[in-house]
DNA sequence: AAGTCTATAGTTAGTGA
DNA sequence: TTCACTAACTATAGACT
């Protein structure tokens, strides 16, 4: 941004491409500090250097809670639309048997509500365990390569 | 940061402060962006306004393999010093039982190493399901929000 | 590798439409 | 609300240490 302005694109010299790495890196973080404090946001950013270190923010100084507000949001946000097309069935049904708005619903029909939300929620517990077992595999792959390093391998 | 210099703390005035929001967001994500392409590395950004709306960018295009990849290295890394040091251990008592390297390990040894593994992912396992535990029922009681208001409350 | 300097590119707060 | 404008800031590339 300076003195000849940037092309956009990839820094090949890896000298240069560290040091902005860092400059850049730190501006990215003060950043999203500024945009927290100012805007009451909450605010993560993750970041992988091209040498896979790993750099993090979380405005709320807990990157776990955030990525589980996220994942509430995101991995449901999908879900609760089917979910709301479900009630919204489920609902006119009770409305042309009955006549009347969802006010007088009976035990019995919330029972049946009952019994479609646990299904739903069942479907988003299999996608989740799916995500994680993935990340589980990652985990026994890093720890094995550890331990065969560690044995085998050069020392640490 | 202009006509008069911002002070860094919350704006008070809800209109400003969204105003400030959009702008220093799009500010935000460009920079990531840039940061990204500029030296080859990932980026994930994740801002929650105060209004609790979802804003994300994921440069290599997915944020839930972005998530997986911080997963693993930030709830690893510490189990990973621990199973280094179980490894150390296990290497000493090795080298002085037989005075030499671990290059002669038994295949009865590395059954043991397994073993003490297995157990070390057993711990991981667990740790990461109650990372997931907590966020399903976040997930449950969105939903079970949704279908009281939807049913009882007004209509969205 | 990591810090300082500085001119200039880039960002944005306040304004008006 | 969401543009567009632009003065006045900030961030940073390149140079030097």
């Amino acid at each position: 941004m300076v003195r000849g302005k940037v092309r956009m694109r990839r820094i090949e010299n890896p000298a240069h491409r560290r040091v902005t790495f860092c400059k850049r890196r730190e501006g990215l973080l003060k950043k999203a500090r500024e945009l927290s404090v100012l805007c009451d946001a909450e605010v993560g950013v993750i970041i992988f250097s091209s040498q896979g270190k790993l750099h993090e923010l979380a405005t709320n100084g807990n990157m776990q809670s955030l990525i589980g507000r996220y994942q509430s949001d995101v991995v449901a946000e999908p879900e609760i639309l089917l979910v709301r097309e479900e009630i919204g069935h489920l609902q006119h049904g009770l409305r042309s048997t009955y006549g009347g708005g969802a006010g007088d619903m009976t035990l019995d029909k919330l029972h049946k509500l009952e019994k479609g939300l646990e299904q739903w929620i069942c479907h988003m517990r299999s996608t989740k365990m799916q995500i994680m077992q993935q990340e589980i595999q990652l985990l026994e792959n890093k720890l094995l390569d550890l331990a065969y390093q560690t044995l085998f391998g050069r020392v640490k």
